[in-house]
RNA sequence: GUGGGCGUAGCUCAGUCGGUAGAGCAUCAGGUUGUGGCCCUGAGGGUCGUGGGUUCAAUCCCCAUCGCUCACCCCA
């Protein structure tokens, strides 16, 4: 038997009402702060990635899907969106259209990681990019939208975490500091720890092991060491979330894995979702797009992942779908009349009215049975004498009342008179 | 890539201290002629993940393999 590809889930119509939901907050929200749809295509060519993300990434190292196409050339199924934005933003030059582009996408990704709770090699993210402000009114408002979507949601075990990786040169000088710092208690160290000294210095602060933690707690920090204008943006990102109610802590071990943030960063995680517990995650980038060849412009977003706000949901029992209904069911009475009944059915549809029947050539009550179980408004009984007098029986199936109507008045008789 | 757990009907699971299997839900048919939701009766459906070994005999023991799952790492 062949079956979905290790990390990848088909998404069947008994779940397909509880994602319809969340992308309904998801844009309704989008469109309230006035974000526009944006997408793009579902592969890029590596390079793309390879330079956003940064080739020292793990996404970039081991986690992405490449493959060569037929005229050799490597390709890559999108492990994250803010890349493939930021091209199509030079590419169209939308900045030249818009000074501000406030843009939001709803997307599958794809990293080949080995799957676990919350982590799958398809899934799905929202998110959103602000490009052409270094404002940090636009921090506070991609924090604002991802709360907004994640409350929406009816979830309350949410943490909002941000911190502060300045530019590019102040972390420079601070991980010299932080080396310093580290030198003369290298062997105090774990030997994990040890190695990403070399590796990537600032995950020390992400060990849970004791003795890290102790070598650790008198260790420099990188908010200490901020260039003024990152101080700033922090600083204000720091008054502007306050003054809208949105609570949060600062975390200075939050480092995102993605080599384009600087700045204010970000992550909201939920406490009920496993050990993946991030649901959300961004920051400022304002460097990428010249990186990318582009006129410099400041940029700002975030991404959330569905899958794991939507165990989030589960846990928190946040939100409840609305139950499916139709309006007609036709239960036919006779064998014979089966494609009259499909015509009426038909005809009835015609004018936006939700009619199901019976294919299957199924019993009588077994249709009755069908008919309740989709919740139909009505069951219009379809044969008999009174079928042969151009009427039919319409049975109301909340109150069980029942009347005889000319099959040409039925539709103005469902749409409710 | 490393480690733990699991793999029995469509789904959730029980079970056999080794003698080829059961429940609930779901499906279908019925509970008087053309009528639902509750209840009742019955039916269909499984080579007990796959391959090999031990044994008179294995779904249950052993080995391998595949798959799923959780965790590390990292991330949404």
């Amino acid at each position: 038997m062949i079956k979905a590809i290790k990390g990848t889930k088909d998404i069947l119509p008994d779940s397909i009402g509880k994602w319809k939901y969340v992308e309904n907050i998801i844009s309704s929200v989008f469109k309230y702060y006035n974000y526009s749809e944006i997408r793009t295509p579902i592969f890029e060519e590596t390079l793309l990635f390879a330079r956003g993300i940064g080739e020292a990434t793990d996404i970039v190292g081991k986690e992405m899907y490449t493959f060569e196409d037929r005229s050799k050339t490597s390709v890559t199924l999108k492990p994250e969106m803010t890349a493939s934005v930021v091209r199509a933003f030079i590419e169209h030059s939308l900045g030249k259209k818009h000074s501000l582009n406030k843009l939001y996408y709803i997307s599958p990704m794809f990293r080949q990681e080995r799957p676990q709770a919350g982590r799958l090699r398809e899934f799905h993210q929202f998110g959103a990019e602000a490009l052409g402000s270094s404002s940090p009114l636009l921090d506070v408002e991609m924090i604002s939208m991802a709360y907004d979507i994640l409350s929406g949601l009816g979830l309350k075990d949410l943490t909002i975490k941000i911190n502060s990786l300045g530019t590019p040169e102040s972390r420079k000088n601070y991980t010299q500091k932080l080396r310093e710092y580290l030198k003369d208690k290298k062997h105090l160290l774990s030997g994990e720890s040890k190695e990403r000294i070399d590796k990537n210095i600032l995950r020390i602060f992400d060990s849970k092991i004791d003795n890290d933690i102790e070598v650790m707690k008198d260790a420099p920090l990188l908010l200490d060491f901020l260039d003024n204008e990152s101080k700033d943006n922090f600083e204000h990102v720091k008054s502007l979330l306050t003054s809208s109610n949105i609570p949060f802590e600062i975390d200075a071990s939050l480092l995102r894995g993605l080599d384009y943030y600087t700045k204010t960063t970000f992550e909201i995680i939920s406490g009920k979702v496993g050990s993946q517990d991030a649901l959300c995650g961004g920051g400022r980038y304002d460097l990428l797009v010249e990186q990318f060849g582009g006129e410099p412009t400041p940029g700002t977003g975030f991404a959330a992942g569905i899958e794991r706000i939507l165990i989030a949901c589960e846990k928190e029992n946040s939100f409840v779908v609305p139950e499916s209904s139709i309006n007609l069911y036709i239960v036919c009475l006779e064998k014979m009349l089966i494609s009259k009944a499909y015509e009426l059915a038909q005809s009835i549809r015609r004018n936006n009215i939700c009619v199901e029947m019976d294919y299957i050539g199924r019993s009588v009550k077994a249709q009755m049975r069908e008919a309740n179980k989709l919740n139909s408004e009505f069951v219009l009984f379809f044969g008999g004498e009174e079928y042969s007098e151009g009427k039919v029986q319409l049975k109301n199936m909340k109150n069980g009342t029942q009347e005889l109507v000319k099959i040409e008045n039925l539709v103005n008789k469902i749409s409710g008179d």
